[in-house]
DNA sequence: GGAGAAACTTAGTACTCGAGAC
DNA sequence: GTCTCGAGTACTAAGTTTCTCC
């Protein structure tokens, strides 16, 4: 354990205290300014923040020029990417053997037939099972080492491309195309989301396009000589359709064949579900290799659209151990590398054309390697508590520091911890512009005197981050001061920062610290704090509903956003109106109480005070509306009646009965007139003492659905699930609900209690963050 | 020393399926 | 029994961090 932080004894106009370590980053900044010719300014030029004008000259930063040279070594067409590195070698491990070398993915036109995986080939169940491996009750002390045995059957292909039938065809400037099987299957993809915001993104639709000629040339061209030369003279919508009735036949299938498909499926996955880690029975995760497509990036990505091509055996390497037995590869293929490689926790890995980064096929949430970081996170995150002051005390004085980087680091630490924010690494050309802490750029930050700011940038999956908040004096000081002209939009906030000497600085308070254990103590930090103001009384579902909000709280601080679904605003629509409508009901109630008995009034007038709430309109529209319902009701009814004696080959109901119906209809719309002309209600129940427990049920009925509307519309944008499954300690929930009496699978789902078992196991009532 | 590969976590959306309303 | 809606899960994109290699 390190860390050490010198006294603080300093003062504002001193060089503020730095560890070694942070003195030879700032050094090394320096040095490679100087190299570099770029930013003349020394760190060491600022003598006083507010005045010197030095601090003007950073516009032309370190970072700009970083950026500039990576983008001409780019255009140099310097792709050294493409070429696959060896694995890497871990400190204190043995080199990973490997019985092939890596080597660049071939561009392939066939796909693959599933390997029929004989069940005889199928790992062998040993005695312990995963369930009964307690990791968290063992001590473990080498921690590059992942397993010294691990046993798997390999990964699932997507199916074969079956050709589309011969009438199914797209159709160019009106004339129908016969494509070769690559090229149909590529126009499949774009057909599939024909309906959807993809296809209407002409980004998505030139990248799409662009991608099929290329793969209509490579086999051979059309095959009825229709030259395809512009995406707007091609219809989609005949595939399009061929599809939606293929997804409404699925449908149509009775329950015996769904349950005949699944059941298929499941046996043949089976054997991909599990592997052997360590001689234990562990669930695989993502065991499926990822089927072709178009790539679905998210917010202005210039590669929406493209092909992801289909991944092909010799593309897939396999990491197991030493005497595991290979499986085998699917007919007439080979893997392209078998690995055995410890140090790492991934079965399977493949290289994707979109990025050229690589995919794994991994272990499963519930695995106790996945627990173990998990566990290690949050104790990670834990830790911080024994530092943060000093981390605190000390951004806060070096905001005031004559050095430029340590000033913007003190700001940028401010940030993390303040506002959550993420640490910001640098963006490529053709990724989404999302920008995080360190990538702030001037236009990002908005500065409102005396000292409010206003965040306004992308931030990961390009989700909004809009804040207008209030800073402390010297954080808006610095920022005006960073965002001094010659500084523009387009230039970087923190023009002399990065990740990496942010999290180098932050690894000098404590082993292990970056900026991404901010967000996680933060988050677990504020759970605690909120789970602490809940009363330890009240229902389930009112306990309940205040964990949920705490969790809202939390999700607002990391900024966990989801779109407001289609439905969204008519089921809000629909449910204010059955609240409503509850309420007049009430209403009504009372007032048959009153006619039947004035002598109630007298006894209790704020009991029946609200009878005059509901005004004569309101209480007509509300009735229009209850009728309107009661004749759909009646029509449904009498349509799907009728379909049923169809089926059972019985004589359909006549008219009449329709019409009976609506008669009845008619007649409480009559009743309902009366009622609003005259103010007295039709008595169906003349015993008062049942009105009123009818009164009294109704009233908690509309307390449940007015509350859950609330938590409806209050979580109709933010996601919950997040920060519950990534950010806060799940023993947080755990000792929740022990203390509280709440059961635990009203806070996790069955996943999740698989997925923190450790937590749920560990935990007792007085465990705190 | 830094670029970028590699390995891992975090994230929103798409899809599925079952409970409850009607 | 049917339909609707939402919870739960699967999928995979998009981050962060660490480490290797030139």
């Amino acid at each position: 354990m390190t860390v050490k932080l010198k006294e603080d004894t300093s003062s504002d106009e001193e060089d503020a205290p730095l560890s070694a370590a942070f003195q030879r980053n700032k050094r090394k900044i320096e040095d490679s300014d100087e190299e570099n010719g770029s930013s003349k300014i020394k760190d060491e030029d600022i003598e006083s923040a507010d005045s010197d004008a030095a601090l003007s000259k950073v516009a032309n930063s370190r970072k700009t020029v970083k950026k500039a040279k990576k983008t001409m070594q780019k255009s140099d067409g310097g792709s050294s990417s493409v070429k696959a590195k060896k694995p890497r070698a871990k400190k204190a491990t043995p080199p990973a053997k490997t019985t092939k070398s890596p080597k660049k993915i071939p561009k392939r036109e066939h796909s693959v037939e599933q390997q029929n995986a004989d069940p005889e080939d199928s790992i062998k169940e040993t005695s312990e099972s995963a369930d009964e491996f307690k990791w968290w009750e063992k001590e473990n002390d080498d921690e590059t080492v992942k397993w010294t045995t691990l046993k798997h059957n390999g990964v699932i292909f997507p199916p074969t491309y079956e050709p589309l039938p011969s009438h199914v065809r797209l159709y160019y400037a009106g004339k129908p195309v016969d494509l070769p099987p690559q090229a149909e299957e590529v126009v499949g993809f774009f057909a599939a989301l024909l309906e959807s915001d993809h296809a209407k993104n002409p980004v998505f639709q030139k990248n799409f396009f662009e991608d099929f000629l290329e793969v209509l040339k490579e086999s051979g061209g059309t095959r009825n000589g229709v030259e395809i030369k512009e995406f707007e003279l091609c219809d989609f919508s005949k595939i399009f359709d061929y599809y939606q009735l293929q997804k409404e036949q699925k449908k149509q299938l009775s329950s015996q064949e769904k349950k005949k498909l699944k059941e298929e499926k499941e046996e043949l996955e089976e054997p991909y579900k599990y592997c052997f880690l360590d001689e234990r029975k562990e669930q695989v995760g993502n065991f499926r290799i990822e089927p072709p497509g178009l790539f679905r990036g998210r917010g202005a990505h210039p590669k929406t659209g493209k092909l992801k091509r289909r991944v092909y055996p010799e593309d897939v390497v396999l990491n197991l151990d030493k005497d595991a037995e290979i499986p085998k590869a699917p007919e007439g293929h080979n893997w392209g590398e078998i690995r055995h490689d410890n140090t790492v926790q991934w079965l399977a890995m493949w290289r994707e054309n979109i990025s050229n980064s690589f995919k794994y096929v991994r272990f499963a949430a519930n695995s106790s390697l996945k627990g173990m970081s998990d566990f290690k996170k949050f104790e990670k995150a834990r830790q911080l508590k024994d530092y943060i002051e000093a981390v605190r005390r000390d951004y806060t004085k070096n905001l005031k520091s004559k050095v430029m980087l340590e000033r913007q680091i003190a700001v940028a630490c401010y940030f993390i911890d303040v506002f959550a924010l993420r640490a910001g690494g640098e963006k490529a050309d053709d990724e989404a512009d999302t920008v995080g802490c360190c990538s702030l750029r001037y236009e990002h930050v908005t500065l409102k005197p005396p000292t409010t700011v206003i965040f306004d940038f992308l931030g990961k999956d390009s989700i909004r981050f809009y804040q207008e908040v209030e800073v402390e004096k010297q954080v808006f000081k610095n920022l005006t001061l960073f965002k001094k002209p010659p500084k523009k939009p387009g230039h970087d906030l923190f023009d002399r920062l990065d990740p990496s000497l942010l999290n180098k600085h932050l690894q000098n308070y404590m082993p292990g610290l970056t900026a991404k254990v901010f967000r996680t103590y933060n988050a677990s930090k504020t759970m605690q704090d909120q789970l602490d103001l809940i009363p330890n009384e009240g229902t389930v579902a009112e306990k309940l509903l205040k964990y949920n909000a705490a969790n809202r709280t939390v999700a607002i601080l990391c900024n966990h956003q989801r779109t407001v679904t289609k439905g969204h605003a008519a089921s809000v629509e629909k449910a204010t109106a059955r609240i409503e409508e509850m309420e007049w009901q009430k209403v009504r109630l009372k007032k048959s109480i009153m006619q039947l008995d004035k002598s109630e009034v007298k006894k209790n007038p704020k009991y029946f005070a609200e009878v005059n709430d509901l005004v004569k309109e309101q209480e007509a529209a509300i009735h229009k509306r209850v009728i309107e319902k009661e004749r759909e009701k009646f029509v449904k009814k009498f349509a799907r009646d009728n379909e049923k004696r169809k089926f059972d080959n019985e004589e359909p109901l006549p008219e009449s009965q329709l019409q009976e119906w609506m008669q009845k209809v008619d007649e409480t719309e009559k009743a309902y007139a009366e009622e609003l002309k005259t103010g007295k209600v039709q008595i169906t129940n003349s015993d008062v003492e049942k009105l009123k427990s009818q009164v009294e049920k109704l009233e908690q009925r509309i307390e449940n659905y007015t509350t859950q509307l609330k938590d409806k519309e209050d979580n109709s944008q933010v996601s919950l699930g997040t920060s519950k499954i990534n950010y806060i300690d799940p023993r947080l929930s755990v000792v929740f609900c022990k203390k509280y009496g709440v059961p635990l699978e009203k806070v996790f789902t069955k996943s999740l209690r698989d997925k923190f078992k450790w937590a749920v196991e560990s935990a007792d009532e007085n465990w705190r963050f």
